[in-house]
DNA sequence: GACCTTCTCACCTACGTGTTAAGC
DNA sequence: TCGCTTAACACGTAGGTGAGAAGG
């Protein structure tokens, strides 16, 4: 302390675990429009990924990294004239939305080592089996990144883990600019266009877009 | 002691980790004709797969679950006259073939609830990217399963878990029915023939044999 | 030549897309 | 009717098969 150039160890130790949200350009062009994420009853992905590079990390600790769906505003959303407006009230939230990053538990130098993806994760409409996240279309919600320090306790639900603080130590990581209205089907159509554009299992959608007046006869 | 009813938690304790292979039937089929596995320089998955029940584990306790390949017999092999005959001296072995299960480390509780499965291993014989398992055409393998209990040490290679006795403790199950030979081509055609049987991937050749009359005009 | 390896291929499995029409 | 949800669909991505020809 005192000194100009404190070494990155000791900054680590002092600041804690950092999370840096990957392809921030992307999400922001969905942000922009007012992002929308398809809920199915048999889960659907989400576009784009919750991708994150995590720092900060104890490498010899062991870590469950969870991520959280808040539902935020209390009230549902309506698309009318292009635009999104607030309606009714929101239902109550069903449950914790809390997806578990599938290589959980896991060492600090696993997490830091490379990027950490949650392309795996789906959103559903429907209670249904384990690791589908149920959300309540029409309402808006923000993804938060949970980074839970595990011991050797006894293994716990993500509920736990998250909100008994005497359980374990753990940080949150809010994402605003991942945040989304939950719909059965796409309201705006530039929000279709984007991801159809940047999704590439929508391939099929863009080439029949984007190939004006091609395999025409001579 | 004593008792003739023993309860289940503390027979666990003294047994230990067990390991229950599945699909047995179907390996014995393999293992009677000697079995074959494929290896490319991209790397192959296995067929049939390891599949394992495990029971015995502390619940709440860490453990690592590996794959070792263990080259069992000091000479290579060759397939004449539809039968395998050992050939000259084996390849001493190209380093530690182990494969660790990609959902380790993990809770006891884990890796006992459901069966744990083996079939994102990939056989090759290139020195390839990490998680490949490098192994010597024309020689035989027998794959082992090892579990290691692992603290809040540092993380360490599966070489070091399972070589080193005083770094953590594991126990080691041998699989004799998966023994296989290393090709990089089938050489018993019945050996293709039960690949082919079995594994779905290759149904388009189960439907080419299969469907001996049909299609045809009246 | 005989043996073994490599590469390309057609044909699958498995499943992620928005579209569209039907349902409620 | 209107708003929202569902299910079937065509068309992609991604990658696991043995066959067969070519290479060494």
């Amino acid at each position: 302390p005192g000194h100009a150039s404190v070494g990155p160890h000791e900054d680590e130790l002092s600041v804690g675990p950092r999370v840096h949200l990957e392809d921030r350009d992307l999400w922001e062009k969905f942000h922009g429009l007012t992002n929308e994420m398809i809920v199915t009853k048999s889960g659907r992905r989400m576009f784009p990924v919750v991708r994150i590079r995590i720092s900060g990390l104890v490498p010899n600790a062991m870590y469950s990294v969870l991520l959280e769906f808040v539902q935020i505003d209390s009230h549902r959303w309506k698309y009318v004239n292009g635009e999104w407006v607030p309606g009714g009230k929101a239902e109550s939230p069903p449950g914790q939305a809390i997806y578990c990053h599938p290589e959980s538990p896991n060492f600090g130098a696993h997490w830091t080592k490379d990027i950490v993806s949650f392309h795996k994760v789906k959103l559903t409409n429907k209670t249904n089996g384990n690791g589908q996240i149920m959300l309540h279309s029409l309402h808006k919600y923000e993804p938060r990144v949970h980074i839970v320090r595990v011991g050797t306790e006894p293994p716990a639900s993500p509920e736990t883990l998250i909100r008994n603080p005497a359980y374990n130590r753990y940080t949150t990581h809010p994402l605003p600019e991942t945040q989304f209205i939950a719909v059965t089907a796409y309201q705006n159509e530039e929000v279709t266009a984007l991801k159809i554009r940047y999704n590439p299992f929508a391939k099929a959608f863009l080439d029949a877009k984007e190939r004006p007046e091609s395999h025409r006869d001579l």
